[in-house]
DNA sequence: ATCTTATTGGGAATTTAATCACAATTTGAT
DNA sequence: ATCAAATTGTGATTAAATTCCCAATAAGAT
């Protein structure tokens, strides 16, 4: 089944609601995440009908059950290679963001072109020279990559890593990326996601 | 006039584009948009509805008049002062994030409660001690907080930083907050992103 | 001058997402 | 045993977002 990218994304963060109160509280009802999200308790109702996970009436849901049901549905505990390219401040944070780790999120290794830093190692992962992606794509079958490189670079090195084997760019340059169509895109606005917050408030 | 989310989104993200056409092409179709970004042009015809810009039949949008339109629809020039709470490894690559000024986003401060990270500077911004946010907030009229601190301790920052008086927290945790209504929370869910991006796909 | 083609603008239709409303259920209190 | 309250599940409704469609326009070719 097909989950709407809405709701994939809501699930997750019930995950996060839940993951503080594991041991703590047995249930929680659909209002209780409602109120946390600020939306509505029957849209949370309808987001968890997609794992397969019912409630209880006057009760709600079970915390440890949903919990592990939401982490099937969305394959937390399924390993999803990626490397990172650009061994610059963000790829080097994200290379360190533990968070990733816990959901699935592994990175196998890291790619950049600067002399100083090949052959380092950040967080256990290895820098590599960006001419080396190539071998290492077809050798480890990593499909998945996340461009962290200067904004000026990253159309250049976009089309180096597609050419490699590379099917998804999990893109976080404020550059919009034009790649062959069997490689999918998928822009990390950090930009356009702060507009979208602060938009429509005139005070900030 | 409010703009939805979602335009308020793809918006900048024709600004990326533009900002790359700049100077080697006088005008742009809304179809050229559309492929780069994978969506039906018309969509993108109707979002530069937005921003008081017409398109020349046969010809498109001028690039440079689109552009500059956009920055002043989206407000790009007008500085918005944030802290940064946090001055871990995603804090200080967000302090060092040029592109934030680009967009007007001004990193006034961070703030950490490690004493080796107290007083030094990350790319110019000076690291505080975080018992200082509130005498901070209210001098410099900041209302809005990039929250970088790890997972255990975000909920409880959070709360100490609506005390301060900042309005807005702009949430990189993997931790729902739960903070009085008047404090407005967006959280920029990288794990939910990356499962929306990747999910449908099995071959990960 | 006429024709062909690329493009906009915008109405209509469709699809997707969110909200509302309420019956059914279950718990705990009286 | 009865009643009040909290909660789920879901059908109906509303709202928002996207896509489809095509007339109108203007550029460039013939």
């Amino acid at each position: 089944m097909t989950i709407p990218e809405k709701v994939i994304n809501r699930l997750t963060m019930y995950h996060f609601i839940l993951e503080d109160m594991e041991g703590s509280e047995k249930y929680v009802s659909s209002t209780k995440f409602a109120n946390f999200l600020n939306i509505d308790n029957s849209q949370v109702r309808k987001d968890l009908k997609y794992v397969d996970n019912q409630g209880k009436c006057r009760v709600g849901f079970e915390v440890e059950s949903l919990k592990r049901k939401i982490e099937e549905c969305l394959g937390f505990k399924k390993t999803k290679d990626v490397f990172i390219i650009g061994a610059g401040n963000l790829g080097s944070a994200l290379a360190k963001y533990d968070s990733f780790n816990d959901y699935g999120l592994n990175v196998i290794a890291m790619f950049d072109k600067d002399l100083k830093k090949i052959g380092t190692t950040i967080n256990g992962k290895k820098v590599f020279d960006i001419v080396k992606i190539n071998e290492l794509t077809g050798k480890m079958g990593v499909k998945t990559a996340i461009l962290t490189v200067p904004r000026e670079f990253a159309q250049e090195v976009a089309s180096y890593v597609a050419k490699s084997g590379i099917k998804y760019i999990w893109n976080f340059t404020t550059c919009i990326l034009d790649v062959p169509k069997d490689v999918k895109v998928w822009n990390e606005n950090l930009i356009g996601s702060f507009l979208q917050f602060t938009q429509n408030d005139n005070d900030i």
